[in-house]
DNA sequence: GAGTGGTCTAGACCACTAG
DNA sequence: TAGTGGTCTAGACCACTCC
């Protein structure tokens, strides 16, 4: 483990616990790197850590503070860090399952070679399915992928995770993804499926997700139910 | 303005316009050091910016590859700059106007009391606004912010724009921000103003909003129409 | 084993804040 | 003006990839 990350960690934990109380300096850069016996530089990148954690800023001529928010912030990065979707953010508390609706191959569309970056002749698979918490219908959800991206993909793979098979099986990394959110109106899908009444809305969220090269291997568009969750964005400036 | 943003700028350029081209690995960092006249740390330092962009990535014991997605990830970074609530998204486009619904001081409540990290003694703004794009209803928005944190609001400022008034008049900066996002049915006021039928679904944007020493300065709820826009969500993973 | 990125150092100078 | 963070250097060693 990095020395800077060890130091990151230290720092962290003062804070939690009160050692170094929110909206208070901290020590200078100078003595916390005698203190954890290192340089100056290795002590900025350990701070610059946290800063883009949310618990600290940097103030140059003046110090590195404590932000007001700090103890909120620390509560939410676990959660960021494993944050795939919207499914995952539910995924400890309760039980999930899945029930395949649709898992064909076929080519794509012209949409699907934009947000995918293929073409007309690369074949994707077609997969619709229905998701379950507790038993409830939670979300329907439509992904289309490349299959020289992601070859492999069974029945079997879809009701458990795609993203522990592309994971473990194939050994790439999840490297982002690009969301739109929006409401919109129930369709007949949603109605049948999601159990929807007519005036209920549905949360909407289309993405595009990457490998760690910028490779896209899914575009999905998923509809929630209205009273099942949201969705949790958070953003941190750096500048 | 500091060498390693320059340097990155310079290979951003190159990336965009194909000198490095998609999914090829850069010049290492020691060849690019000497072409810039630095040292490799400095060029490191502009790669790390390009990395959090989702330009490129770096392959320990491999190289620095530009990203598949690269293109599509350049596009959308000044969108993301300017991003401030989703009215800001369309201000290039349209012309806003604001409409004022309420405007009170009164003491917060417990929910308020929390979320905004004051205590019940310290006064609030309690405003409602009404937005329109190109005439036409787009969100209602209630805003609760302390006093005490963003003094001298009047109606005035509030028909142009807060933040303007928090960064220009108070010297404050914008530091992030925490967002939830769901779907609702529509209820009275949104009816009203909005102009929604009772089939059409809102959607519901509630956020905290920090300065950069994290001190929360604004707990609101917006209602936007489902069919006036959407809300963008680019995640990149650093790790 | 050669090549590449990741980390770390010790010291320097600059830019900014605050009294 | 003193103190603090921001940047930069030249060199070193380590970890990893790939041939």
């Amino acid at each position: 483990m990095a020395k800077y990350i060890k130091i990151a960690e230290e720092i962290r934990e003062r804070i939690v616990t009160g050692v170094y109380p929110v909206d208070k300096a901290l020590p200078d850069q100078i003595n916390l790197a005698k203190e954890f016996q290192t340089s100056r530089v290795t002590v900025k990148k350990s701070l610059e850590l946290l800063a883009v954690e949310g618990l600290v800023y940097s103030k140059q001529g003046s110090g590195t503070y404590v932000r007001k928010n700090a103890l909120q912030m620390s509560k939410l990065d676990n959660q960021l860090d494993e944050y795939v979707g919207v499914a995952h953010q539910l995924a400890d508390r309760s039980s999930i399952a899945s029930q395949i609706l649709k898992f064909d191959v076929r080519f794509p569309n012209e949409l699907e070679c934009e947000k995918l970056l293929i073409d007309k002749t690369q074949p994707v698979y077609d997969i619709v399915r229905l998701r379950f918490v507790d038993d409830e219908p939670f979300l329907i959800e439509h992904t289309v992928m490349p299959v020289h991206v992601i070859p492999g993909i069974s029945e079997e793979i879809l009701t458990k995770s795609i993203y522990e098979y592309i994971k473990g099986e194939l050994g790439l990394k999840f490297g982002g993804a690009n969301r739109h959110i929006r409401a919109d109106k129930p369709n007949e899908l949603d109605r049948m499926y999601l159990e929807c009444e007519i005036a209920d809305p549905v949360l909407e969220i289309d993405q595009v997700v990457y490998l760690t090269n910028g490779v896209p291997f899914e575009y999905s568009q998923s509809r929630h139910r209205y009273d099942k969750g949201d969705v949790l964005v958070v953003n941190i400036k750096s500048v």
